[in-house]
DNA sequence: TTCTCTTATGACACCGATGACATGACACCG
DNA sequence: CGGTGTCATGTCATCGGTGTCATAAGAGAA
């Protein structure tokens, strides 16, 4: 493996001059510069990280803890999906600054995550990243020794920097999109409002009727979820079949996941009723297995998982480097609209309008 | 930080014989061990990977490559999400051992491999892992310069170690299972055979009828798989139509994955069919967002994907210290049975024949 | 007793980069 | 024309481990 001094023999200089043009810290002149390049080219010469680091005294490490530490006792979902899109947007951006990601997991302990916080720090990371399940609340050991920290996919009280998700944007362009395909009755199962997505999603349903001018009817919006407890999908038949009788029903079923959208393909194949030209669907979270292989293939909303990663380790990395453009609230970040099969437009589409939905 | 000159300082030693304690490359005296390691503990020293790195002329690197190199020109599934699984548990193992995993993604693009697989040798990796979407055979650029690689969720015809799924022994254990539970008349919707898990699975099932003296009934099996192209789900409904027509009809559907039996469960409430208690469904890959939100549950095997990751960084660390037992042929990795809801017990289940069932 | 030979330990250089400091060449100022 | 400042570059030490070689102390052999 070439060295910096087998470059800077090749090009006539000192070693520390082809750290200059390395690194730009100090005027080169411009025909150093290029022969130094030249020399760099030559070799195929790639300096060594850990002699770098060695010198700079920098760990070059990223500390990225996962697990449940909800302000809930939440029952934890076991998937740990979103986490490993989020870990995965995160890695390829770190690649690229030459940092190495640490990962620990709490494997769902609270009482796990200060140790480990204190693990990272004794290794001397230059940032930590926690990345939370599912868009929460969560409240975790102050890290006294000004490490910086940001928080995936989750939020404290001490408005530590966040990226999360635009759970109202997303809706409301859904809901909007909905609208644009000449639906006015739009159904909403919603989550829990004790979650942030169920709230904000709501919030997202509500902006987008009021855009199109349509009033909010109480009727339409029901609460289904149970938390994964059972019962959710007698609750689920109970709140479509009452929605259904209406004299004025819904035409289409925005819900508030795909899981539970899942869920109401097979409720509403067992009423006999067929999807999408009797009543449509539509779900969120873009859960690619669930949404692409239903029959017909489910609208819904991206969420973007590994956008959110990529953002989280830019953030930490201007924090890092001290840049002063640093923004002071939560980052949100929104997914596109996935219009697929589920859905039934109600009359031609309004171009001029469709191009307005989203499609990052 | 602590260094190893502050560790001799406070043990009384010169500061390579704290490199012996921590190494054990050399005799040291028990006396003088004990109070390296007082020292160490007291001031929570941690070695600097960078020096080590440095000095020992080692990069730490492992090269992880994930993408479409297929044999075949398949559609590239789009989910990715079993490679995060594999990508998960390498990462796992390796962090133990003091490397760092750098990740690069073809993105499905062929011609972007052996670029990748330049660079990573130029920084010098000490393992390469390439990772496969779902188990295939796959052709690699050969590697000139002897260090060590290892396939994950693939095998080539250069007999390049690989960790593979025991797609043979997982179905065998859940049609044993099925056949434990009272179940005789066993259909089996396959996935198409081209690709390797349609083989073994269809040989796992037909081993496990051997096993349980059940005649093999051609009748009962159809490849149902379409590679997602349309047509799918039509296809799936003729087969279960004309199985269960038959004169001894199946009380059970095995299904390719679980995917597939997301569909079959959609196609079975069309026709009437109550899941379980009129048919039964099995599913294989345990897809949880799929297995666990259906209702009900779906029984299922579960595809061992960290598990496998852990093994293949395992294996490379073996090849690259060069230990002697070295295994030759493939590593197959078997996922335990998930015994759910979809499946009836058509007699009291037999607890001992339970037991065998794998549950690692 | 003296001469190996092993065991236990230290001294020192070195890995590859970079920070601190020094130097030489000009340019610009009064 | 000497003084001062900037630009371009070099010298040297240093980061924290570990490989090489040296050395001291005791064990066993001749």
């Amino acid at each position: 493996m070439a060295t910096i001094y087998d470059v800077a023999r090749i090009a006539g200089v000192s070693p520390k001059t082809v750290s200059r043009v390395l690194n730009g810290d100090a005027p080169v002149g411009q025909a150093t510069r290029e022969a130094v390049q030249a020399a760099i080219a030559q070799l195929d010469y790639v300096p060594s990280n850990a002699a770098r680091m060695m010198r700079s005294q920098r760990s070059g490490l990223i500390g990225l803890i996962t697990g449940a530490i909800s302000m809930s006792p939440e029952p934890t979902q076991p998937a740990g999906l979103p986490e490993l899109f989020i870990v995965q947007g995160i890695q390829k951006s770190l690649a690229n600054s030459g940092m190495t990601l640490m990962i620990a997991d709490t494997g769902g302990v609270v009482e796990k995550a200060a140790p480990l916080i204190d693990t990272f720090l004794r290794h001397r990371v230059e940032g930590l990243i926690y990345v939370a399940e599912y868009h929460q609340k969560v409240a975790l050991p102050l890290i006294s020794d000004g490490t910086p920290m940001i928080l995936a996919n989750c939020f404290d009280d001490r408005g530590t920097p966040a990226i999360l998700p635009d759970d109202k944007r997303g809706q409301l362009d859904l809901v909007a999109r909905l609208i644009t395909a000449g639906h006015r009755r739009i159904g909403y199962l919603t989550l829990r409002p004790e979650i942030a997505a169920g709230r904000l999603r709501l919030e997202g349903y509500r902006a987008a009727l009021q855009t199109g001018g349509i009033a909010y009817d109480a009727a339409l919006v029901e609460n289904c979820d149970l938390e994964g407890r059972d019962g959710e999908t007698q609750l689920l038949w109970e709140a479509i079949d009452r929605m259904l009788r209406l004299a004025n029903p819904p035409t289409v079923f925005c819900c508030g996941n795909d899981k539970m959208a899942l869920r109401v393909y097979g409720i509403l194949r067992s009423m006999g009723r067929k999807v999408p030209t009797e009543v449509s669907v539509a779900g969120y979270d873009n859960y690619r297995v669930i949404a692409e292989t239903l029959y017909p293939p489910l609208t819904t909303v991206d969420l973007p998982y590994t956008a959110m990663g990529v953002r989280a380790a830019q953030r930490l990395m201007a924090m890092i480097s001290g840049e002063a453009r640093e923004e002071k609230g939560p980052t949100l970040v929104a997914g596109p609209v996935y219009w697929r099969d589920s859905v039934t437009e109600l009359r031609p589409a309004n171009v001029s309008l469709l191009k307005s939905v989203r499609e990052e």
